[in-house]
DNA sequence: TCGCCTTACTTGTCTATACAAGTATAAATA
DNA sequence: TATTTATACTTGTATAGACAAGTAAGGCGA
């Protein structure tokens, strides 16, 4: 299966995001200017443009009519609210997972309060849960919740330590584009004591997500439980 | 002072999200393609893309490739992760705000956790207290903090139920155009206690927002209590 | 009837160009 | 010297057109 090359505004952005990422660019500087942009990398400037909106829209740069493309500290913290997934968002080494349910499949009838259609529902789901270490110590507990549609050999995979957004879109070719998500503050269950090792009370972030793909209709959905006291969730809009 | 006109891609993008909001395309309908939108408003394909561009970023629409480009239903819920500002996130009529602190000038040395200028400590910041009531009842407890920078009379206006986006749009030219936050999970402190009339140990969400304007150099900064237990914050990404 | 193919329509990508408008710098002027 | 003006940049907006690629539906043939 031949994979489609990448369109060259995405590639730009590419190249220009890991310059920033890191250190080539640094806060405050400015990005070559859309012409030079143009000429080092043969391209137009409307292509050129559509890959600094993304940058912008990721919260990289900001453009300013007659100065340039000023860059940005890069998103610090834990960059679960962006589209990026959470291990890309803090660096890998001192992020771990581990499974706790390994996936398989069950039926359902919604997901965290989301709506799935009937076919879905006719389907079942892939189900898992993880926890998500930093610097060995509980910060995420996260339950996914993936319709049984067109994934074959997918409860057989290893995800330790791996991105299940990585895993979609090498072995599957889906990319999340988007998506919707609910955000409260509860207090910790039982179970969620028990995995975070916290008290009665401990006040505990729950964020409801559907992430949406791009075959259509193809959405999956998460819930994940934070514990906020040594991490904030960070991001940009 | 003149207030120049807005881009064509804008104009559309206005138009096309009233007629969302207003029911006129419903979840699931399919606006008009490109190319009838370009006829209809007598604009080119790149513009009318723009104006949809807009409309992918804020969720209100879906395209897909040789399909169209889809409505989704608005974005439900409170929509504090979005741009648009807590006011217009729900229907405006069983949202009422009522100022604890009124707007006055005090001198600050950080704001929320975000650094600030030493210009901007210099000048001092404008700092206000707000309470939003959803049908009476407390859900948000809002700081903010504005740097005292070329904002003459700002004091000594009226806040009571209008928007501080659109003040600050309407009278000083000052538009959001991004930003970053942080978000917890805390317990109920007393004071908060107090003004959402909830026990100990309550959970509460804690937002702590800097917002960016098209001003080069100027953000405000907001911190926001919020009581989840009957609504919790939505959003798209 | 069923399955395949053609066709028309959709959005996606990209080029090439033009002018408007904001910013910063250097030159010209008072 | 201080101020204004010209200029050469920057990004912002918009047009016009071409081809690629995905989707859906109708027509054709087995």
């Amino acid at each position: 299966m031949t994979v489609k090359e990448a369109p060259s505004y995405r590639k730009l952005y590419e190249k220009l995001r890991k310059l920033m990422e890191d250190g080539t660019y640094e806060r405050g500087d400015l990005l070559p200017s859309e012409n030079e942009l143009c000429a080092a990398h043969h391209l137009t400037r409307p292509t050129v443009r559509k890959a600094l909106d993304m940058l912008v829209n990721d919260g990289f740069i900001l453009r300013h009519q007659g100065k340039g493309s000023i860059v940005q500290g890069q998103p610090k913290g834990i960059g679960i609210l962006s589209l990026t997934g959470t291990t890309s968002a803090i660096s890998q080494d001192i992020l771990t997972t581990s499974i706790i349910v390994k996936p398989m499949i069950i039926s359902w009838e919604q997901a965290f309060g989301f709506e799935i259609s009937e076919r879905e529902k006719s389907m079942g789901c892939i189900y898992l849960e993880r926890v998500r270490l930093i610097n060995d110590r509980p910060v995420f507990y996260e339950i996914t919740m993936i319709p049984n549609l067109n994934l074959p050999r997918f409860t057989s995979r290893t995800f330790e330590n791996r991105s299940l957004f990585e895993i979609l879109r090498k072995h599957y070719q889906v990319e999340v584009k988007g998506g919707e998500q609910k955000i409260q503050a509860i207090t910790a269950d039982e179970r969620i004591q028990k995995h975070f090792g916290v008290k009665k009370n401990h006040p505990i972030l729950r964020v409801d997500r559907k992430l949406e793909t791009n075959r259509l209709g193809f959405s999956f959905f998460s819930q994940i439980y934070c514990n906020t006291r040594d991490y904030s969730l960070t991001g940009r809009f």
